[in-house]
DNA sequence: ACCTCATTTCGTCATATGTCGAAATTTAGA
DNA sequence: TCTAAATTTCGACATATGACGAAATGAGGT
């Protein structure tokens, strides 16, 4: 039970779902994903310790880089069922497309080498 | 977005769950479900009010009781996905399990005429 | 070794949430 | 109409949550 409830608490903000939505075009760094979504650099970690906490996503270093991506792995549970609904859902949400646009231009510019 | 963002905070409650995966016996009136609780039945009113609101459950008036059951029209956004998951999802939960027994004998003894 | 940049951790603050009890509302029955 | 019981609404309170900035950590490059 008090896993389950940390999953849907994981669910419960809205930037916490626009970072899931920006991983399902592919993992993205910490510093894209600040930008994408103007909170500090603090606040943004936070929401990714916690998706990764219950297993949404998955941390990869790469030298001064850390880049998450959605866990596609079968082993967590609850969470095989409802990525593929989130995957499904918000399709026309103007925040989300607006944070995949972002997110392309972001990739190139700032940060990232 | 703030729908599911919505929908997500009202599954975010272990005591609003042990709710939802009571009702899939079928219909409880507020005081039954406030038995197997054992909370206020303002906290047990104010759940009920807010998992209606994001269209989980239906209250169907009885006389002096209010019954509420599982939402199973196909209408509501989100909720005809998220249900059969949690229908499915801690079969085997103390809490829940121990919560299906005391609503039938509940349903007998107490308020139910 | 030092400096810089990306990220995380920590402390703080304002707001949201879950709980209760008291009061209001609604309905059935005397 | 009056009373009793089920439910909801309201106001208060303690705790949880999301935000920030400052400081700590870690990895490259000079």
């Amino acid at each position: 039970m008090r896993d389950l409830i940390k999953v849907f608490k994981a669910l419960s903000d809205p930037n916490r779902i626009r970072i899931l939505k920006m991983l399902e075009a592919g993992p993205l760094c910490v510093c894209e994903i600040t930008e994408v979504l103007e909170l500090a650099p603090s606040t943004v970690s936070k929401h990714l310790s916690l998706l990764r906490d219950v297993n949404f996503i998955l941390d990869k270093k790469d030298g001064k880089w850390v880049y998450y991506e959605l866990n596609k792995t079968v082993g967590a549970q609850f969470i095989p069922e409802l990525l593929p609904l989130i995957r499904k859902w918000l399709p026309e949400d103007e925040v989300i497309l607006s944070d995949r646009q972002k997110a392309q231009t972001v990739e190139r510019n700032s940060c990232a080498v």
